[in-house]
RNA sequence: GGCCCCAUGGUCAAGCGGUCUAAGACACCGCCCUUUCACGGCGGUAACCCGGGUUCGAAUCCCGGUGGGGUCACCA
């Protein structure tokens, strides 16, 4: 049997965290075994739904390194592709179903069911749908119609039965039907309800593997009852654990940025937010923790998944981005870099040749410090602006040495003279050299002074670094102000 | 509340009855490297939820408890 998996988000918002993993284990999935990897839009809440939201998923998926075979972009043989343009072939089946007996129409209004519900809840039982319309004869239809009520369209949810999920992650659970009420195929609106429109695309569109969210684990039964009710063979499931906040409950947006765009605008690079994604609930045994994707691909395997929850740790996130940062090529980084400093008012849109290779030396200057590119602002601060502040009362103290005037002024001496206005980092190592024989001074003594003059700080990228980025010009400029 | 799932350090996790005086990673702490901070290297602190079984032997299997989570819509 060829592995044929897929992806259905619902366009209702941009792709969260538990979506996009959702989203690369089954491309892990389908990559791993050859087989096909399906992007299906279930757009069925027309109410939420919205194009937008669509392109926003694709582009999260795309920008993630997920490519699709079949979708509603690139076509396939078993489209469409988007739900709400496949309205026909579910009521071809509800028909069928309706046909059979093992659906009926119901008309009661959601006052008359909300109020069942309560009454139900008030007796301390389970909320469910008792079956009014279970028996309505045509007469009683018809009647109804003429009132103007639209139906819905209920599945006959066989007694008595017990509905047994085989699932690769979790094994064998099993589920009572007395517990299910007859529920919602198709709406008064004629669209149908998820639970139907998956079982039928999922069929019609030949899906061998169901990979999904552990929420979707208490659904399952449901959509077995409507595949043996239609005579269809039963796709394999696996329902992964769920991801969860720092509070342990399902990661949702008071836990921070939740959304893939999020972490994207951020300036996460995607090869660490998969490969973070990747290890949050499956693990491939050995000790090694960095994996780009096609090495995930190569190793991925669903009875590694994990059954437990996992809890999203943004530190891991951010060690993992750093690392894949720092093994960056530069003008990747420069290329990612530019925008944050555009934003931040550092620079502005068309650089020059010269001044690209000036930006890109700054982003190397900062590249080891860095755990998301959104922070580069603040690491490059130092840069940009020539009005230096002196933070800290070690900072203070620093520039208060006897030493200082004389270290500063003999530096601008030695820096003036430099032609061209350039200085590369092994000859600004070697002006500091001469300022320290020229007065007798060793290490901190000089290159504290230095450093905090050039940058307000007692810490930052290596002290040559600098020098040669604010360059003869740039030097002379923060270091005047001290003689 | 009913149903369902889950349970190894603070977090992610390896472990599938003996090799567990329990890997590895993040975080934390120390040391080294270093003209600062980082990066990197080395080392350290820290865990089998509890109670019963089964077994010669249990982190690993079974039962119960406890705790956490999910789900109970004309949302998906």
């Amino acid at each position: 049997m060829s592995v044929r998996v897929r992806f259905a988000p619902s366009p209702t918002g941009p792709l969260h965290i538990g979506g996009a993993r959702s989203a690369l284990f089954n491309w892990l999935f389908a990559r791993h075994y050859g087989g096909t990897y399906i992007v299906r839009i279930e757009d069925t809440d027309l109410e939420r739904s919205s194009r937008q939201s669509e392109e926003n998923i694709l582009n999260s998926l795309r920008w993630l390194g997920l490519d699709w075979d079949e979708g509603i972009d690139v076509g396939g043989p078993y489209g469409p592709y988007r739900q709400t343009e496949r309205l026909d072939i579910y009521s071809q089946y509800a028909e069928a179903l309706l046909k059979n007996g093992l659906a009926y129409h119901c008309y009661c209004s959601e006052e008359e069911l909300a109020a069942e519900r309560e009454a139900l809840m008030a007796k301390g039982e389970l909320p469910r749908y008792m079956g009014r319309c279970r028996a309505l004869t045509e007469e009683d239809c018809q009647h109804h119609e003429a009132a103007g009520r639209r139906p819905v369209v209920r599945f006959r949810v066989p007694a008595g039965e017990v509905v047994v999920v085989k699932d690769i992650v979790r094994g064998d659970v099993s589920f009572e039907c007395s517990d299910i009420g007859d529920f919602i195929i198709i709406k008064s609106d004629r669209i149908p309800t998820y639970n139907f429109a998956v079982v039928v695309d999922d069929h019609t569109m030949v899906i061998s593997h169901v990979i999904r969210a552990e929420e979707h684990l208490s659904n399952t039964p449901r959509q077995i009852l409507l595949y043996n009710a239609l005579g269809w063979d039963i796709p394999e499931f696996a329902h992964v654990s769920l991801i969860l906040g720092k509070d342990r409950s399902k990661m949702s947006k008071r836990h921070g940025a939740t959304a893939i765009e999020q972490y994207q605008a951020k300036g996460y690079l995607p090869e660490a937010l998969v490969n973070f994604l990747a290890l949050l609930g499956w693990s491939p045994g050995g000790e090694e923790e960095v994996f780009p994707l096609d090495e995930l691909k190569q190793q991925f395997s669903l009875d590694r998944v994990a059954k437990s929850p996992a809890v999203f740790d943004l530190e891991k996130l951010n060690w993992l981005n750093g690392h894949y940062i720092r093994q960056a090529p530069l003008d990747q980084l420069t290329a990612l870099a530019i925008p944050h400093f555009e934003k931040a008012g550092y620079l502005s849109a068309p650089l020059s040749p010269e001044k690209y290779q000036w930006v890109k030396m700054v982003v190397a200057s900062v590249q080891k410090h860095l755990s998301c590119m959104e922070e580069i602002t603040t690491q490059a601060k130092i840069y940009f602006d020539d009005e230096v502040q002196i933070e800290g009362q070690e900072a203070q103290e620093i520039m208060a040495g006897e030493q200082v005037p004389a270290v500063l002024r003999d530096l601008i001496k030695k820096v003036s003279v430099t032609i061209s206005g350039e200085i590369k980092e092994n000859e600004a190592k070697e002006l500091l050299k001469e300022v320290g024989r020229d007065l007798g001074l060793k290490g901190k003594q000089i290159f504290m002074p230095v450093r905090v003059a050039l940058t307000g700080s007692t810490q930052g990228p290596d002290l040559n670094q600098i020098m040669a980025i604010l360059g003869r010009d740039g030097i002379i400029r923060r270091l005047s102000r001290w003689t």
